[in-house]
RNA sequence: GCUCCCUUCGUCUAGUGGCCCAGGACACUGCCCUCUCAAGGCGGGAACACGAGUUCGAGUCUCGUAGGGAGCACCA
């Protein structure tokens, strides 16, 4: 039988961290035993769906590269099929009508509150067997068995075991004409051909009751894995207040999507002690029942680490288009500056992200906007620091244009002038620059391009001469 | 309140009764390298929540305790 994962967020905003790292796991777990994957939009809350969510799910997904084999598939389409499996259960009698209304439902949770138990339905109607009657409050309940226990080997979490004398008649139909969610997923999954259940572990308590559902259709119960919380660095629950959790965020901050990945399949799982994790290596060893039981925390600094790494070690010609997404989100005119990828060769091993590295660039796609005052005073001040500037531009003039030739042309100015390359290159690095922090002096020049780098170096000689001659 | 779940360095984790006076990674930190910043190399400190029990032997098995979390909807 082939394996069937599926994801199935609800979409009332966008793909938040935790709901990737399931998208994850169901993905790699369909992929490695080669299976299928399913995306499925679980839309009945009809107040707070939005189209807008939607494409905001579907588009990070594409941006992670997760890709589905079937759907996306809309649970607000398949309303009919809903009423037909519920009428089904009413009419084996596995599931009743019932009227109270909310008010009604509330006084008898408040009550069973109050008397220390569970708050349950009653089972007012579970046994009337009254006529079916037109009412507003009129809502479907499922018969729970009210004897024996749900028992289930959750891949993750282990076996476990719930006394159905804690559950009680759930409503499957709401009085405004929708199936609730333990009813529609379960419906859904047995007609998509779910094998495996892949979520998140607030699902779990829901589980016995879902199993139930199962088992009065006479569908088979897939296998269940309820993946534990991700917590943000403090150990309390994610929210938009204290970290990021739009993944679309961690793009704008500079992320890529496969150090996203990485990231996530670390969090909570691992393999021995490799860190490092190709797409492919990932579909190979990944394993569900492998996962850890408890929650972990977000940690932005692994995360910011990993994507150093894959900034470094990545074909730089594989970086091009989506650092060229940061550039344009920073302003810059791609046009008026070196080429994309020789900025990525000379910055790529000292930022931690796209971002940073767009920002960075600024310098060689437009003119130095301000002069660092102390970079100015300890390096452009003196004779020496204009023969330097004089020197290198006379033999920048007209040598080959690239950072090795560059590089040579630094020490023979060195060389010439008998000083220590510090002196040579931090008057450069503040003349291209206008701070004290750059890539290596001859990538720093290069990227400028000849006639910037020569402006550059004239306008620096001014200053100096400015400052010894005021 | 009730039910269920969880607990190894600050963080992510390895560990499936002896290979563990607990290994790796991030972070922190010392030194080296060095044209700045990085990157890199070599080191360092840092954990089995607690208590009983089983066993020749427990991070690993059992039971309690404590702490944390989730759920208890006509929301998913």
């Amino acid at each position: 039988m082939t394996v069937r994962t599926r994801f199935a967020p609800s979409p009332t905003g966008f793909l938040h961290i935790g709901g990737a790292r399931t998208a994850l796991y169901c993905w790699l777990e369909s992929r490695r035993r080669g299976g299928e994957f399913v995306l499925r939009i679980e839309d009945t809350d009809r107040e707070r769906s939005t189209d807008a969510a939607v494409q905001a799910i579907l588009d990070a997904m594409q941006w992670l590269g997760l890709n589905h084999d079937e759907g996306p598939f809309y649970q607000t389409q398949r309303l009919d099929r809903y009423r037909q499996v519920a009428d089904e259960l009413v009419a084996a009698g596995k599931a009743y009508y019932a009227y109270e209304s909310k008010d009604e439902i509330d006084a008898m949770r408040e009550a069973a509150m109050a008397r220390g138990e569970k708050p349950r339905y009653n089972g007012y109607y579970r046994d009337r067997h009254e006529p079916l009657r037109d009412d507003p409050n009129r809502v479907i309940r499922f018969r729970n068995p009210n004897e024996g226990s749900v028992v289930f080997e959750d891949k993750v979490k282990g076996r476990i075991e719930w006394s159905n004398s804690e559950l009680d008649d759930l409503v499957i139909f709401r009085s405004d004409g929708w199936p609730t969610y333990n009813f529609a997923v379960v419906v859904d999954d047995i007609d998509m051909g779910i094998t495996e259940v892949i979520r998140g572990d607030d699902h779990v308590n829901n589980t016995p009751r879902q199993i139930n559902i199962y088992q009065a259709l006479g569908a088979r119960v897939p296998e269940f894995a309820h993946l534990p919380m991700i917590l943000d660095k403090e150990g309390k629950k994610l929210s938009k207040r204290t970290s990021a959790v739009s993944v679309m965020e961690y793009r704008e901050d500079g992320l890529l999507p496969h150090a996203l990945l990485n990231y996530l399949v670390r969090l909570g799982w691992s393999h021995g002690d490799q860190e490092i994790f190709s797409r492919e290596q990932m579909i190979a060893l990944f394993d569900i029942a492998d996962v850890n039981k408890a929650a972990s925390r977000f940690d932005t600094e692994k995360l910011a680490w990993l994507n150093q790494h894959y900034l470094k070690t990545d074909e730089p010609q594989s970086l091009v288009a989506e650092f060229e997404w940061h550039l344009h989100r920073a302003g810059i005119d791609v046009a008026a500056g070196p080429a994309p990828i020789d900025v990525i060769v000379a910055l790529r091993d000292r930022v931690h992200t796209l971002k940073e590295m767009a920002e960075r660039a600024k310098i060689w796609y437009g003119p130095i906007l301000e002069w660092d005052e102390k970079a100015v005073a300890k390096h452009l001040k003196n004779d020496s620091a204009a023969a330097v500037l004089g020197e290198t531009k006379s033999l920048l003039a007209d040598c080959a244009w690239n950072p090795e030739a560059i590089h040579q042309v630094v020490e023979q100015v060195a060389a010439k002038l008998a000083l220590g390359m510090g002196k040579i290159a931090q008057p450069l690095r503040v003349a291209m620059t206008g701070t004290q922090v750059s890539p290596s002096i001859d990538h720093t020049i290069y990227l400028a391009g000849r006639d910037e780098a020569l402006r550059r170096i004239d306008a620096a000689i001014a200053l100096i001469q400015g400052r010894l001659s005021p």
